[in-house]
DNA sequence: CAGTGGATGCTCT
DNA sequence: GAGCATCCACTGT
């Protein structure tokens, strides 16, 4: 799985035709205490004990949304956060449905990522590689640090968080 | 800058 | 009834 995570940045995500090249992404594991998958299913985790290269998009605080990427096995309850990532396409779209002109702020945020793209509930368990979605493979390979997850209470010194060292487009930079 | 607190809804204890 | 894989506005240096 965390080879699925750290090969994920630097892939172009589409949503609708609005999106980017990833550069921040977390892996969520079933044995992690921080992990959804970690109680076992329920209903609303479901999507993510489904087969890998699906969406599992879940609400966060009660306002924003957040999108996952089915990675494990089928069953298993493995996925990657999308974080953050630097908008290349549908970017008039984004600074409408974000109400900000700065680029750097449109997709620097699970939260942020899931209005600029469009993403709600309607979008969990949708495959990746149909529309709305697109998942292109990346053309180069960034150089990806590995750092501890933001965001947790529990496992926080797993270094599971991978992002492009020095993007400009990270949710937080990255602790030096 | 840093730090704090409110919004808001659903899941699990 | 607590606790969130968050974001933003506001405060005080």
């Amino acid at each position: 799985m965390h080879e699925v995570a750290r090969d994920l940045v630097g892939a172009t995500l589409l949503v609708d035709g609005a999106g980017g090249v990833l550069v921040e992404v977390e892996a969520y594991a079933p044995d992690d205490p921080a992990s959804h998958s970690y109680r076992g299913r329920t209903a609303r985790n479901a999507a993510m004990f489904g087969p890998a290269g699906y969406a599992y998009v879940y609400r966060s605080y009660g306002i924003h949304h957040c999108l996952n990427l089915v990675c494990g096995p089928d069953g298993e309850g493995a996925a990657v956060l999308v974080r953050a990532l630097e908008p290349t396409h549908g970017l008039e779209t984004m600074r409408e449905r974000r109400g900000v002109e700065e680029v750097k702020l449109l997709c620097s945020g699970p939260g942020r990522l899931c209005e600029a793209l469009g993403v709600t509930l309607v979008h969990d368990g949708l495959a990746l590689d149909e529309p709305p979605f697109k998942l292109l493979r990346r053309e180069a390979e960034p150089e990806v640090v590995a750092t501890t997850r933001v965001g947790i209470t529990r496992a926080v010194d797993l270094p599971w968080r991978y992002a492009v060292r020095g993007s400009d487009y990270l949710s937080r930079p990255v602790p030096s």
